[in-house]
DNA sequence: ACCTGAACACCGTTCAAGT
DNA sequence: ACCTGAACACCGTTCAAGT
């Protein structure tokens, strides 16, 4: 890749998180991310074929943090109820961190064409992880996709509604609960 | 209201009805409505504001259903795992019946000014019902937002990823166990 | 190779003009 | 009162023309 291309995409990637960040995904044109990242519109597609591709790129760094949080939860110290609530509680709080990217990367789930695919892969091996250091404490049975679905859902919720985080909370121990085995 | 106004608007919401029912709500457009109605795009908006209160008025007749749905559900001859389930499942059917629908109900929950706000009241309400009717076996401070948000939360994802029916009820199933009292 | 920006197709909504 | 349909504002995406 040439130089100045790099630099492009370089910008274009900066420019949008910014815009994301401030406003979510739907309240940011392409249009405003061109003339912010000083390109034309076609460069911009040049990099990204769509708006959702542009919307991976900008989560890239950010996708890398789920393992951390699951090695963080994983704490042999607190209760298998302890843990999991952890985890449950973090990854909705990265899910929710950037507007409408809870109920995008959720929806994507089941779709390997999706430009989230990767990031839905990192999701459902990070919660294979917790099924597997959990195990029988856990319902037997339970998929990751299971809770892929469960918690992306809750943080798309909490996402549109902009919930307080302690009416996450009630509603993550239900499901932590539900997850548990009886 | 004049004859020939009732009659135009009689006729948008059978044809919007339809479309919305064929093909989801993102996917129909203003200007096919009043194309099908046979009138024109002031006419549309002078009868619904916006495409959400269209959406909303096709939704009215369905809405009546849910009270309906409480009533089979809540039958003594069952256990209150099952009631609930049975709810739990025939609530989430419901919402899932109308391609964009639960996601947008949901999200109107806690906001009086959306064009849904009477829906909500609807849902809460029957929420309340089924909590009052399984009581004690039920986990204590549970409240009608929270099952509503829980099940609307996962419609909508099913919805999203046209999920089949037995993903969905493994789900809620997990949902129910967080919910019945420990 | 890569860039530019005008243009396209589409959509929710409005409004001046009609009856 | 109510209706019509052209027009507006906006947006994701494309493409002919440039360097």
């Amino acid at each position: 890749m040439r130089a100045d291309a790099q630099r492009n995409r370089d910008r274009i990637v900066e420019v949008a998180r910014a815009f994301f960040r401030a406003k979510g995904f739907d309240a940011v044109s392409m249009d405003e991310v061109a003339k912010g990242a000083e390109v034309g519109a076609g460069t911009l597609y040049r990099h990204f074929p769509t708006k959702e591709s542009l919307y991976d790129a900008v989560l890239e760094a950010w996708a890398e943090k789920v393992n951390e949080a699951v090695d963080r939860a994983l704490s042999p110290d607190a209760s298998a109820r302890e843990q999991l609530l952890t985890w449950l509680t973090d990854y909705a709080a990265m899910l929710t961190e950037h507007k409408g990217a809870a109920a995008r990367i959720t929806a994507a789930l089941g779709d390997p064409g999706s430009p989230f695919a990767a990031k839905c892969t990192t999701y459902l091996n990070a919660n294979q992880r917790v099924i597997d250091a959990l195990d029988s404490a856990l319902r037997p049975g339970v998929e990751a996709m299971q809770i892929s679905r469960l918690v992306g859902g809750m943080a798309a919720v909490a996402d549109n509604s902009e919930l307080p985080a302690d009416a996450v909370a009630s509603m993550l121990e239900i499901v932590a609960d539900g997850l548990l085995a009886p």
